[in-house]
DNA sequence: TGACAAATTAAGTGCGCACATATTAGCATT
DNA sequence: AATGCTAATATGTGCGCACTTAATTTGTCA
């Protein structure tokens, strides 16, 4: 009967984010229950679900069955990152995207390879090392170790013109992906192929991934000095 | 009447992204309306559209209304960070916390800082200098600018033994949030300060938050030698 | 007192419907 | 051909209902 219309999830998740931001609701307090903010705000109780989905989905609250829903005791940032395939990156920025394949060997993994892929006991692997170039210049420095088991057709990949990455991309999904990042100082031979000084700090990043609990390849991408991971906008 | 129970829209999301890993559909695809699949599965149609929003959102394909849904032409690795406050960070990791403050000023905040802000015009700012430690030795060096046009109650707050960032978190809610990751080498002030060697390689974590257009807070936080970043498990 | 079972509770999910909204495509007018 | 109106269309959203599931509370019995 009320002339405004109808409330979107989307306003019941601002109304009750603002009640929480105002300190109307503090960390590790419990809500109301969904049907009785629907019933205060008088909207259907799929709506403040709904909204409530949104809320824990951020991280702002935490949900749990016949518990109800509190405010997270303790307050994080949740950001998300999308990590394109490199050439797309380097197009994007306006380069012209380059390949160089360095090194192909098949060895056995060190145990830092072998603990990124959870596994325990040591086997041969490819190792792949490759440059990614932007406008001819070197771009980010990738060493890869791909599991011979879980991919073996790799083995008759020709990687010299094809780039490992979008192969397994395109060949090879994943369903687990594990990131990690950090800084190192260029060693000599990094240093060496980024063309950037040695003892630079440098932008690593560390991925892992599996399909069920297989582990395909883990790749640490080493970038040029200046390089930075942004949030998404 | 079939015995199987119903389908759940989890089902129908891992089917579909199934059929999109195994090849039937390719990066810019269409895939049938969502009505189309609904009644192929036999399951209601809003069991479809959840489904594809949890697609859509880890970005596997784009939905656009009337264009209908396709599989996301270039693909993109999407991941959630979860950053906690450092307190958190330190006690979690089983160390003690501690917190210095080093130098608290008000002054003209730089270029950067004011491009980080979205600022155009110069200001004079809170800048707060401070160290975060874990069991008694450096963990994090921050420096942050505080725009004391958002936050004027910053004045009155006694940033010795609080810490600012949990003052603000607990204080100033912010409504977005960039983050930015990179690494620097550690010139002599930030060696010492962070008991590390000149030169070596650190990582940054810079994060500027805003209260919907205004500029709470730019925070450049530069953590000791070793410190790694890692997705939420 | 403690262990186990049963009842209770609040979120999670599925369905079907109606309508809203954005975007494309088609058509007509200039 | 360029323009602008109109219709068609696929996703987005809201509602109400019934039922499921996980977790907590209560009750019972040893």
């Amino acid at each position: 009967m009320s002339p405004e219309s109808r409330l979107s999830w989307k306003d019941v998740r601002d109304q009750i984010h603002d009640a929480i931001l105002s300190g109307r609701y503090g960390p590790g307090d419990r809500l109301p229950r969904d049907v009785d903010i629907a019933d205060e705000l008088n909207c259907a109780r799929s709506t403040v679900q709904r909204a409530m989905q949104a809320l824990s989905d951020s991280g702002i609250v935490e949900r749990r069955r016949k518990g109800g829903t509190r405010v997270r005791p303790d307050p994080v940032t949740r950001a998300t990152l999308d990590i394109p395939i490199t050439r797309r990156e380097v197009e994007q920025k306006g380069g012209r995207y380059g390949y160089q394949l360095i090194r192909r060997v098949e060895a056995v993994a060190p145990r830092g390879v072998l603990a990124a892929c959870e596994l325990t006991e040591p086997r041969t692997m490819l190792r792949v090392e490759a440059l990614h170039l932007s406008d001819g210049r070197p771009y980010i420095f990738e060493d890869r170790w791909i599991c011979l088991e879980t991919v073996p057709e790799i083995g008759d990949v020709d990687l010299t013109g094809q780039n490992a990455n979008e192969w397994l991309v395109q060949n090879k999904p994943y369903s687990r992906c594990d990131l990690r990042f950090y800084a190192v100082s260029a060693d000599d031979s990094v240093a060496d192929l980024l063309d950037a000084e040695p003892g630079a700090a440098l932008f690593v990043i560390e991925r892992t991934t599996w399909i069920d609990a297989a582990p395909i390849t883990t790749v640490k991408a080493i970038a040029t000095p200046g390089y930075q991971l942004l949030t998404r906008s």
